[in-house]
DNA sequence: AGGGAACACCTTTTT
DNA sequence: GGTGTTCCCT
């Protein structure tokens, strides 16, 4: 697309012809604000304004940075490469590796997630001998990542006088992360803006490179964010910020809606854009995405409006509990493309009863969020390994994996070594690296720390310029996949897979980064300016860095035939054709959490169903049911609020009926049946094997040899042999997709084809 | 030192 | 309902 100003509408083309001077952009959602960043981006470097290195974009995820880049290479061609673009958190990173030795830290040092956050929270509060039961670690992490989010130091804390005993503990964990030589979130915002501060002149010389700074979701940033903002477009006021305050979501992880409000009173003289035509959805869609935010009371004053024709009605459907929601949902999935649908609810837990059905009518999906790959241990423990060999002080990653596989170094032994490391003022690696006798632990354990000691210095002496080959020494020698075998019994397999899945990302990460420097080495070469040139970041700590700072999103492609599955807040960013809200119920959506005191819990709620509705472009229906089974117990909600606030002109109410007598179902409009069948006999057969009050069954066996079941995640399948009855009663089916299960049927919920 | 069972806890959203 | 933690037994 070539750039064409002609093509934009007028507000759209009065932020896009805005050169010096701040200016911020109001996009409503779906009003074009991409188009129009890209188009502002390309006339600046096509009118010899700025070269593109002197371009800085911050964007909220990844995945938008890698977008603005394909769309403004699309304009102007492989200069795009050289803009800086990328989230905060890599813009943080990118800089502190750069100066690392300002702030005396090395250059491959760790970044810390909120679980590793945790760990240290803990060991900080044991240290100081207190309980961790009465002062929970999650307190203390969370008083933390607050103070960074505000950019307050332990002395500013201090001088503040608020919670005077949580202050020295920060401090102590502080000090605790530089002796790890490690980062967490925050501290690649906070210690940027440190870095400024304790060397002016370099704040001067990135003032003077980045000619034009540009954030995008800036109702989303933070107040440490909008420092770092200010310092660098300090010097000539040359920052464009694009938001949405009703589109701010994110309060509960420091976002500051008052940098969107107040942008005009922070940056005097700045020009205001309203972008305010939606481009995306049906007049429906757009008119129910109004009636909502229209509640809130804290907000800019602005309207969104559309050319488009009404369209169909926003459904309103009743269903009778979540798998009948489920049911719905999917039926109607399969009415048309599932590539065009996603399913979007409040909280992760939501997602299982959709997963099911999906699984039972074979509808192929994608996850977005939700329990992520990284998560999973042996990916954590894999990783740590690797962040243990990228930076051997890393006490938390060694404390992971120094006994996994169990090499007899337990608990005792970890302890022993700890305390005097700490007696040397020292990690634990710094003790073991040497060749001290470790005379402070008995001759057994002594042997066993110099085995792991011989094996660690060994992958420490590994070329770190691909990872695969370093994973791969490590899953050798360790024996790895033979104690997920031993150990993991039933889930073994499924472990082993993911830890193939691991080699596969490593692979292709080492072919990507073996072209990239390639290609950076005559870019770097011929320019001695310290902003300009990133130092070599071996390939070891380029894909740990990758791997902390990625989003599940990141990853999130379109996929053809699939339905996709998030939260809401996921969600921010994307569009589909047919979008379904389930879970639209008053302690749920909006979660009872939310509804605390004051309304601004309630308020970011309503935003958070402005964002979803306002991700459709053809088609909307939210659900709520009567009754639903979260956390184990029963709940009856009440519909959500926010469906009576949606206009009653662009609403048709479904309910759904279901027959008490067969278990076929059907929605009161339009008698559209939605896949009753196939629900009963086994089923029945299931409810009618019930145990006594004494809890013996009295049932004979459910299953025989050959007969064709399904499993909720398993799939389909054929019963290949039988064994006991009641309670333990087993079967072992041959799974069309996973192969053969043995199962207990009391457990699994089998049903017949 | 290691494994398993009982226990408690907690259930929002995530860079 | 699940997970993580602790404690107790081997």
């Amino acid at each position: 697309m070539p750039l064409d100003l002609d093509s934009l509408n007028p507000a759209q083309r009065e932020a896009a012809e805005h050169n010096d001077g701040p200016l911020l952009i109001l996009a409503g959602a779906g009003s074009g604000k991409t188009r129009v960043l890209v188009h502002r981006i390309a006339r600046l470097l096509e009118e010899g304004r700025a070269r593109p290195w002197e371009i800085l974009a911050v964007t909220f995820t990844n995945k938008a940075a890698r977008e603005l880049v394909e769309r403004c290479r699309a304009m102007v061609g492989d200069t795009a490469d050289e803009l800086w673009v990328g989230t905060f958190h890599g813009m943080g990173a990118r800089l502190l590796r750069r100066h690392c030795e300002e702030l005396g830290c090395s250059r491959s040092f760790t970044i810390m997630d909120g679980d590793d956050q945790l760990k240290i929270a803990r060991d900080v509060i044991t240290d100081a001998r207190l309980d961790p039961a009465v002062l929970r670690p999650e307190t203390l992490r969370n008083f933390i990542e607050n103070a960074k989010h505000e950019a307050r130091s332990p002395a500013d804390e201090e001088a503040r006088g608020a919670f005077d005993d949580l202050v020295p503990l920060y401090a102590a964990y502080e000090r605790r992360l530089r002796a790890l030589d490690a980062m967490d979130f925050g501290d690649l915002i906070t210690r940027v803006l440190e870095l400024f501060r304790g060397a002016p002149g370099l704040l001067e010389r990135y003032q003077q490179r980045f000619r034009y700074v540009l954030v995008d979701e800036y109702q989303d940033t933070n107040h440490a964010q909008y420092l770092l903002v200010s310092r660098l477009a300090g010097g000539h006021g040359n920052l464009c910020v694009v938001g949405d305050d009703d589109q701010s979501i994110y309060a509960w992880r420091g976002a500051c809606l008052r940098n969107i409000l107040e942008f005009e009173r922070d940056f005097a003289g700045a020009e205001v854009v309203r972008l305010e035509q939606n481009y995306r959805s049906s007049g429906n869609i757009v008119a129910a995405a109004h009636g909502v935010i229209a509640n809130n009371g804290d907000r800019k004053d602005k309207q969104l409006w559309t050319d488009a024709t009404a369209g169909r009605k926003v459904h309103v459907v009743t269903t009778t509990d979540e798998r009948d929601e489920a049911r719905y949902i999917v039926a109607q999935a399969a009415e048309g493309d599932p590539g065009d649908v996603a399913v979007f609810y409040r909280t992760n837990a939501q997602s299982r009863a959709i997963e099911e059905e999906l699984v039972r009518s074979r509808i192929r999906y994608v996850i977005v969020g939700g329990t992520r790959f990284y998560e999973r241990r042996e990916i954590k423990d894999l990783v740590a390994y690797l962040r243990f060999i990228a930076n051997p002080r890393d006490e938390i990653s060694l404390a992971r994996v120094i006994n996994v596989p169990t090499r007899g170094i337990g608990r005792t032994t970890w302890e022993r070594l700890i305390v005097e490391a700490r007696n040397r003022d020292g990690t634990a690696w710094d003790l073991l690296e040497g060749s001290d006798p470790l005379s402070f632990v008995s001759p057994a354990p002594r042997r066993r720390l110099n085995d792991f000691r011989v094996l660690a210095r060994r992958w420490l002496a590994m070329n770190r310029a691909a990872v695969t080959p370093l994973l791969e020494a490590i899953l050798e020698d360790t024996s790895y996949e033979d104690h997920l075998h031993d150990h993991d019994g039933e889930d073994a397999d499924s472990r082993i897979e993911n830890v193939h899945e691991l080699l596969t990302v490593s692979q292709e990460f080492d072919e990507e980064y073996d072209e990239r420097e390639f290609a950076d080495a005559d870019d770097n070469a011929d320019d001695a300016d310290p902003t300009r040139s990133d130092p070599v970041l071996g390939a070891l700590a380029t894909f740990l860095e990758r791997l902390a700072l990625n989003a599940d999103v990141d990853n999130y492609e379109e996929q053809g035939g699939h339905v996709t599955l998030m939260t809401l807040h996921n969600s921010k960013g994307l569009e589909f054709d047919r979008v379904f809200i389930a879970g639209a119920e008053e302690g749920v959506f909006p979660h009872a959490r939310s509804m605390a005191e004051d309304g601004r819990g309630l308020e970011e709620e309503r935003r958070l169903c402005y964002v979803g509705v306002t991700r459709a472009r053809r088609q909307l229906s939210l659900l709520h049911a009567s009754r639903r089974s979260l956390y184990g117990t029963l709940q009856e909600n009440l519909p959500s609020r926010f469906l009576d606030e949606l206009p009653a002109a662009v609403v048709e109410r479904i309910v759904t009926r279901q027959s008490s007598t067969r278990g076929g179902m059907s929605a009161s409009k339009g008698a559209q049946a939605y896949g009753g069948q196939g629900y009963s006999g086994a089923r029945k057969q299931n409810a009618r094997s019930d145990t006594t009050p004494a809890g013996r069954s009295y049932a004979q066996q459910t299953w025989a040899e050959g007969a064709r079941v399904v499993h909720p995640m398993f799939g389909a399948g054929r019963v290949s042999s039988c064994s006991g009855s009641g309670d333990s009663e087993k079967v072992e089916v041959r799974f069309d997709q996973v192969g053969l299960k043995r199962l207990v049927v009391k457990f699994a919920k089998l049903e017949a084809v």
